[in-house]
DNA sequence: CTTGACAACTTACACTGTAAGGTTCATTTT
DNA sequence: AAAATGAACCTTACAGTGTAAGTTGTCAAG
């Protein structure tokens, strides 16, 4: 019987990094809703529950890749001025949306409290703290520009440019029709423009970050409402 | 028999409405991942292809739902100062998260492209127009802004505040031991701290908003990188 | 040569969305 | 009043999911 070759082949073969590696692959070809144990299995050549000998769960497997991509994340380097270094932290974790832009929705949606997320998030507000922020602002601060990054990678990888997820769409011609701003405003919404937009954003947060350690800070213009 | 019972309760008594707010219940209360058709129709005293006779798909229940949220939204007063206007519009959009915070990873997640979501941005990036910005240049803050408040909305509502999604947890202790940057800024990071970071920045936004239209724009700072 | 541990496989279960087809009942037409 | 129509709901079934439990194959140490 060939069941016996197969088996042979088999024995030993498999080890955590190559199954993450082709989970990264799965998830990629196949979409992260339609990632399985099943069909990652069946990328590897073995069974589903093989994997569970590795990993105990999916959710484990997850946080194990996740892991990996945070735990590749270095701290820029600490000469360089500090919104330099800011920036460079920055765009790092938002290259990791691009490289793995299938898994972006469940990057952007997991809550990091794994030991190696939590070294990353620890740096990051050392980093913070350097620019001459108090914990308490550090704290905000990193909340603040971390939503605008989430939400950044969300639209980068899952959003408008991919098509939609509705299910009644509106034709080009009902969009030109009823919704000429969105029309209007399309051109600006696609890969193309991405960095651009993401540089005006950032550069927003960043002279105000500057702005508040000089003393003139978020809400203190004139006029605020 | 009583089936003919339950059978004459049933007829004519399902509406999309009642399945709308049966499955907005279904989800505050199981979760997110675990809403299914046959949960829903539990809740609504009947069998799971009950529904599919209202709605072809769950995909299609889904957009009924984020329609509803977000056709409940109203355009701020046009009188209003521009700046408040804005703001009022962006705290209407972070409410339907509160109010629905299970739903709201997947809210985020959707790409609005139904009519009743087209309209929406399309009053939005009016707004942006409004505040004297060109098409690029609303389209480009309208995206800014939007990363910005997808990303508090997320964090609001599924992100650290929530507990760990992470299968490997860290102890207090070593909290406090390794990563002590994280310890400090916790206190921060929590339910009754949203709003004020939240504030902090949006002011951030508006103001570089308002001093933008004023041509003292992002990155023009003395000492940008 | 035996033993034991480990790695992979097999089977099975409870769950999911939903396709296909059957049943029942309100309404409308004759 | 009787018949027909069609909407509303139900039943069954299938392919897919994660994974618990038990089994088998393989290799290394005694």
């Amino acid at each position: 019987m060939d069941t016996s070759i197969k088996k042979k082949r088999m024995r030993g073969r498999l080890s955590r990094e190559m199954i993450e590696d082709a989970a990264f692959e799965v998830i990629e070809k196949e979409g992260l809703a339609g990632f399985s144990m099943r069909k990652l299995a069946a990328a590897l050549g073995c069974e589903a529950m093989s994997i569970y000998h590795h990993f105990p769960s999916v959710a484990h497997l997850h946080e194990a890749l996740v892991d990996r991509l945070v735990g590749a994340l270095e701290m820029p380097d600490a000469g360089l001025p500090w919104r330099q270094r800011m920036r460079i932290a920055i765009e790092d974790f938002r290259r990791i949306g691009r490289d793995h832009p299938a898994y972006a929705t469940f990057f952007v949606t997991y809550r990091m409290n794994s030991p190696i997320c939590l070294a990353w998030l620890n740096g990051i507000l050392s980093l913070f703290r350097d620019g001459g922020f108090d914990t308490e602002l550090s704290a905000r601060l990193f909340r603040a520009v971390g939503y605008y990054l989430m939400g950044a990678v969300l639209d980068e990888n899952a959003g408008y440019a991919k098509g939609p997820s509705a299910v009644n769409t509106v034709s080009d011609e009902q969009l030109a029709r009823d919704f000429p701003n969105v029309m209007a405003a399309g051109r600006f919404f696609g890969t193309a423009e991405f960095d651009k937009t993401f540089e005006l954003g950032l550069d927003m947060l960043l002279d105000e970050m500057e702005r508040l350690r000089d003393g003139v800070g978020a809400g203190q213009l004139s006029g605020k409402v």
